[in-house]
DNA sequence: TTGGAGAACCTTTTT
DNA sequence: GGTTCTCCAA
C-alpha cells in the first residue's frame, strides 16, 4: 500500500490539462494490455479474482464480494489503478459509500495514495447524501432553494409537521407526525414527489390529506431553505431530469463511478445512479429533454444543439460504472434498500462484467462454515461459496454459550474479556455486536463495575444530546436567519419569560410579514404589541443574533461559538444547575467547540453535523467496542461475542411482524453480517430471561442458533454457575433442529434433565413449586404453539392472537406483542395463586411481599431488590 | 409562564 | 425501566 505514490507522478501536476487523460479509444487500448501494469506495485498480492475487478476498468462492472474477501482493497486498489495508469484525473472519478465510516475510511487510503491536503485532486468521494449535498448546493437555485441552505434533521422534521398537521385543523394524537415523518421519508426513498405517490398512501394518512401535508410540507422547507435527508437525494434525481444540460455536465465530468455497499440502495440511490452512469443513447438523452411536462424545464433548449456533440461524445462515453456489493449482507430494507437493485444490475447495464470473490481472507474455517451454513436457509440470492485455504485444527469452534439473564451474559462475556485479556488479546481486537442499542447498557454497567475499558460506537449519539442540539441551534441561527426551527428551539433558552402566547405571536407575525422569525421577532420587539417583560426579552435576543451574525464575517468560528454560548446565558444556565449531569453538559460544550476547529467555518461544521451526526472517537485506547450489528458491517475483529440470541430479539419481533418472509431474512442477514466479522474467536450467547418494557420475560434461543452447523459449533456446557441450564438442545437436538420441519427447540429431554443433571447450587431453587409450574406452563404452551406450525395453522391462546406464519412461540396482547407473554397467558387463564401480602421468593430479586396484583403481573416488595413488577409465573410461594 | 407530578409511550436497525 | 408528554397548581 505505502510504495503507491511514487507510481503516480502526474499529481505532481494537478493542474494538468484533463486532456491528458487517455479516454475512448486509448483508455481501452490500455486495458487491452493490461498486463503489462503488472509493473505497478498495488497489483501484488491480488488474488486473479481482484486483479480482475481492478483491471476490468471500462464498462459496466459487478463485483459480487462475499464478507471479508477483500472489498475494500479491491475499490481503493481500482481507484489508484484508474489514476496511476492516466485514466483519468482524481476529480473525475466519483466514489460512492453507504456509511460515514467507509468514506472516511476509504478517504484514508485514498489520501495515502495522493497526498493529504491535496483538496483539488480528490475523487468525489462521500456517501450519497454527501454528494447529494455537494451537488444541491451548485445548483440549489434550481430546486427553490439557496446554495446555503440548512439540512434539518429527523427532530426537526418531526416538529415541522407536527405544527402542519396542527394547521390542518387534525388531531396530532390521531395522525403523529412521527408516522407522517416516517411515510415522507419512504416516499422520498422511493424518489416520489407529492403528486406521484399512490393514491392509497395518500389517503391513509390525516383523513385523506397526506398529499396536501406533503405539498404543505415542502413548501414549508423552500420557505424555510431547508430539506430533509431525503431531499438530499430527491432534488438532485429533479433537477437531472428537468434538466438534461446539468445532467450532461456530469457526464462529462464523472469518466468513472464507483459504487460500495450497492446491495443497500434504495429507489432513488438507484434512480440517481442511473441518472449518472447511463449516458443514454443519443435518441433517448433528446427525447428526455424535449419531455415537456418536466416541471420547469425551461432550459432543455440546448439539448438540442448540443446533440450532435453528444452523438459524438457517446461512443467514447462507455459506462464505467463499478458496483460491489454482496446479496447477502443486504440488511437496509427497512430503510428501503432493494436487493433487487443488486440482482438485476445485468438488465440494468447490459454487457456487465459480473465478477465473484469467494475467496475469505478474514475467517476460521469453523466459523465460515457457520455462516455459510446459516445463509444458505435463505432463499433468492446470488449464491456464493466462501472457501479459505486455511485449515488450522487449533482454531476453535463458534462458541455458543447460555445465560441466565442479561446481567449474567454481561458478566460472563466480561468474563470471557479478561480472559483472553490474561491471554495477551488486546482489547481493541474484540467486539460486542448487539442487535438493539437497548442491549449496550447492561454490557456499560459491568465493564464500568470490571475497570474494562470499552467504546460504544454509533451510541448515544453525541449530537442529538440535549445541549449540542440547544448549541447548535444557536449556531443555526446565526449561519442562517430563515432557520425558523432552530430559533424556536432556542428562543427561549435560557427561560426568559418567552413562553407559547408569545411564540405564538411571532409566529403569526412572520407568517403576516412573510419573512423569519427571528426578523419578526426583531420587529415585535419595537412595537407596542408586547407587554414589557417579553419585549425586553424579545428585543434583546434579537439585538444579540444581530450582533453574532456580523461577528460571523470577523471573528474566527470557534471563538465566536464560545461567544455565543456565553453571551446568551447558555453556559451560566448549566452552571447554575445543580442536577448531577451539568458537569457533563458543560464537558461536552466544550468537546462541541473543540471539535469545530478542524472546520474551516461554521457552516461546514454545521454541514458536517447534519450529515454525519457522529463525533469522531479517539482510536488510540485500547477498549473493547461495543455497537450494534449494523453499525459493524464493514468491520472485522479477531474475537466477536454475540449476544442476545433470542426469539424476539434477534430475530427481531418487529422485522417479523412486519417484514414476513422477506424480514426473517433480512435478519438471517444481519446474523451473517454478525458471524463474518469475526476472524479467530466467536462466541455467541442467548438467555432465558430478559428485561423487557420492565417485565422479567423467559424467551427461547433463536431459531437461528438451530441453523448453525454442529460440526462446526461448540455449545458450552454451563460452564457459569446456573449450570445444567446451560445448553438449551439437551441432546441432539441440533440434528433436530435441521432437515423437514422444525421442532420444538425444548425437546422434551431437556426439561426431563432438570433436577436429573448436576444443576449446581441453584438445582434446589429452581425445584421450588413456582418454578416448576411455571416450567410446565411454559412447555406445554410452546408445544401447543410450536406443533400448529407445521399445520400452518394460527391458533388462538388465551385472548391473544398467534401471528402467522414465521412467527412462533408469541403471543400478541391488547394490539402488542410480548415475548414471552405465552407463559404468563397460560398461567393466567388459571386463578392466579397469590394474595397481596403473601411472601413470594423471586429468582433473581430474592424474597419479598406482594404489593399488588394486577392479572398475571405482581408487584412486590422486595427485602433487598426494592418494588418491582414481575410476573407471577416468576416467583413461587415460600 | 414555569415547574412538578403523574400518565403515556416506548424500544430495531441509520443517512 | 426510562423517557417524553400532559395537566395542573403556584
Amino acid at each position: 500500500m505505502s510504495g503507491f505514490s511514487e507510481d503516480m507522478p502526474f499529481f505532481d501536476e494537478p493542474n494538468a490539462r484533463p486532456a491528458a487523460a487517455p479516454s475512448g479509444i486509448a483508455a481501452r487500448a490500455m486495458a487491452a494490455r493490461s498486463g503489462q501494469n503488472s509493473a505497478h506495485d498495488y497489483l501484488k498480492g491480488l488474488n486473479p479474482e481482484q486483479r480482475l475487478a481492478v483491471e476490468t476498468t471500462e464498462g459496466p462492472v459487478l463485483v459480487l464480494a462475499g464478507a471479508g474477501t477483500g472489498k475494500t482493497r479491491v475499490l481503493t486498489t481500482r481507484i489508484a489503478h484508474i489514476l496511476a495508469t492516466g485514466r483519468a484525473f482524481p476529480s473525475q472519478i466519483l466514489a460512492v459509500t453507504f456509511t460515514n465510516k467507509a468514506a472516511r475510511e476509504m478517504k484514508q487510503r485514498i489520501g495515502h495514495l495522493i497526498g493529504e491536503g491535496n483538496v483539488e485532486g480528490m475523487p468525489w468521494l462521500g456517501t450519497f447524501h454527501s454528494i447529494g449535498v455537494k451537488l444541491l448546493r451548485r445548483h440549489a437555485e434550481l430546486a427553490g432553494l439557496k446554495s446555503d441552505f440548512t439540512i434539518l434533521d429527523t427532530d426537526d422534521v418531526v416538529r415541522l409537521i407536527k405544527q402542519l398537521i396542527q394547521a390542518e385543523g387534525l388531531d396530532d394524537k390521531r395522525w403523529p407526525a412521527k408516522t407522517f415523518a416516517q411515510m415522507l421519508d419512504n416516499w422520498k426513498n422511493k424518489g416520489l414527489g407529492p403528486d406521484e405517490i399512490p393514491e392509497g398512501d395518500a389517503r391513509s394518512f390525516g383523513n385523506g390529506k397526506g398529499r396536501q401535508l406533503y405539498k404543505a410540507y415542502q413548501e414549508r422547507l423552500q420557505t424555510l431553505n431547508s430539506c430533509d435527508f431525503g431531499d438530499l437525494l430527491y432534488h438532485p434525481i429533479r433537477i437531472f431530469r428537468a434538466y438534461p444540460d446539468v445532467l450532461k455536465e456530469y457526464h462529462r465530468k464523472f469518466k468513472y463511478i464507483l459504487v460500495d455497499e450497492y446491495q443497500d440502495t434504495n429507489t432513488a440511490q438507484y434512480m440517481w445512479l442511473r441518472l449518472l452512469a447511463q449516458r443514454p443513447n443519443v435518441r433517448a438523452a433528446s427525447a428526455e429533454g424535449r419531455k415537456p411536462d418536466r416541471a420547469s424545464a425551461g432550459q432543455a433548449a440546448p439539448a438540442e444543439a448540443s446533440e450532435r456533440s453528444e452523438r459524438a461524445a457517446v461512443s467514447e462515453n462507455k459506462v464505467n460504472i463499478c458496483c460491489v456489493g454482496d446479496d447477502d449482507q443486504s440488511i437496509y430494507g427497512w430503510r428501503g434498500a432493494e436487493v433487487d437493485n443488486i440482482l438485476r444490475f445485468d438488465k440494468d447495464f447490459p454487457g456487465a462484467t459480473i465478477i465473484r470473490l469467494e475467496r475469505n481472507y478474514r475467517s476460521t474455517a469453523h466459523i465460515l462454515g457457520a455462516a455459510s451454513h446459516l445463509i444458505a436457509h435463505n432463499e433468492g440470492r446470488f449464491g456464493k461459496t466462501l472457501f479459505t485455504d486455511r485449515d488450522d485444527p487449533e482454531d476453535d469452534k463458534v462458541h455458543v454459550h447460555a445465560s441466565w439473564d442479561s446481567e449474567e451474559e454481561a458478566r460472563a462475556i466480561g468474563d470471557a474479556i479478561e480472559a483472553y485479556q490474561r491471554q495477551k488479546h488486546n482489547l481493541n481486537d474484540m467486539a460486542i455486536l448487539v442487535r438493539a442499542s437497548f442491549q449496550m447498557r447492561a454490557f456499560e454497567d459491568r465493564f464500568i463495575t470490571l475497570g474494562l475499558s470499552y467504546r460504544v460506537i454509533g451510541g448515544p449519539r453525541f449530537y442529538e444530546r440535549l445541549e449540542i442540539r440547544d448549541a447548535l441551534a444557536f449556531f443555526r441561527v446565526v449561519a442562517n436567519g430563515g432557520d425558523d426551527l432552530a430559533f424556536e428551539r432556542i428562543v427561549n433558552v435560557p427561560k426568559r419569560g418567552l413562553g407559547e402566547a408569545t411564540i405564538r405571536q411571532i409566529h403569526d407575525t412572520a407568517r403576516a410579514m412573510r419573512v423569519p422569525m427571528l426578523e419578526a421577532a426583531a420587529t415585535l420587539a419595537e412595537s407596542d404589541e408586547l407587554k414589557p417583560k417579553p419585549r425586553a426579552a424579545l428585543r434583546e435576543v434579537a439585538a444579540n443574533f444581530e450582533r453574532w451574525q456580523k461577528a460571523l464575517e470577523t471573528t474566527p468560528h470557534t471563538e465566536l461559538a464560545e461567544t455565543i454560548l456565553e453571551e446568551s446565558g447558555y453556559t451560566d444556565m448549566w452552571k447554575n444547575d445543580r442536577s448531577a449531569d451539568s458537569p457533563g453538559r458543560l464537558e461536552n460544550l466544550k468537546e462541541l467547540i473543540r471539535s469545530m476547529e478542524e472546520y474551516e467555518s461554521l457552516r461546514s461544521f454545521l454541514e458536517h453535523v447534519a450529515l454525519v451526526m457522529e463525533a469522531e472517537q479517539g482510536e488510540s485506547l485500547d477498549a473493547v467496542s461495543i455497537m450494534t450489528l449494523h453499525s459493524a458491517k464493514g468491520l472485522e475483529f479477531e474475537t466477536v461475542f454475540l449476544p442476545g440470541w433470542e426469539e424476539g430479539l434477534f430475530p427481531h419481533q418487529r422485522a417479523l411482524d412486519e417484514g414476513g418472509r422477506s424480514g426473517l431474512e433480512e435478519e438471517r442477514r444481519l446474523a451473517y453480517v454478525g458471524l463474518t466479522r469475526a476472524k479467530k474467536n466467536l462466541h455467541i450467547w442467548f438467555v432465558s430471561n430478559r428485561l423487557i418494557h420492565g417485565l422479567w420475560q423467559s424467551t427461547i434461543p433463536s431459531r437461528f442458533l438451530d441453523e448453525l452447523p454442529e460440526t462446526h459449533v461448540d455449545v458450552a456446557d454451563g460452564g457459569n454457575s446456573y449450570g445444567g441450564y446451560g445448553n438449551p438442545y439437551g441432546g441432539g437436538a441440533f440434528a433436530s433442529g435441521r432437515g423437514g420441519g422444525r421442532q420444538n427447540p425444548y425437546g422434551a429431554s431437556r426439561f426431563d434433565n432438570i433436577g436429573a443433571k448436576d444443576q449446581g447450587s441453584f438445582s434446589n431453587t429452581y425445584a421450588t413449586p413456582g418454578w416448576q409450574r411455571a416450567q410446565a406452563n411454559r412447555t406445554e404452551a410452546t408445544d401447543r404453539n410450536w406443533g400448529t406450525r407445521s399445520g400452518h395453522q394460527v391458533e388462538r391462546i388465551g385472548y391473544g392472537e398467534t401471528d402467522s406464519g414465521y412467527g412462533a412461540g408469541r403471543t400478541s396482547v391488547k394490539g402488542r406483542t410480548i415475548e414471552g407473554e405465552l407463559v404468563a397467558k397460560s398461567v393466567a387463564d388459571t386463578p392466579s395463586a397469590f394474595n397481596v401480602g403473601d411472601r413470594v421468593f423471586h429468582q433473581k430479586f430474592g424474597n419479598g411481599n406482594i404489593a399488588a396484583i394486577d392479572g398475571n403481573k405482581l408487584t412486590i416488595d422486595f427485602d433487598k431488590a426494592g418494588q418491582k413488577r414481575v410476573l407471577d409465573g416468576f416467583v413461587a410461594p415460600v
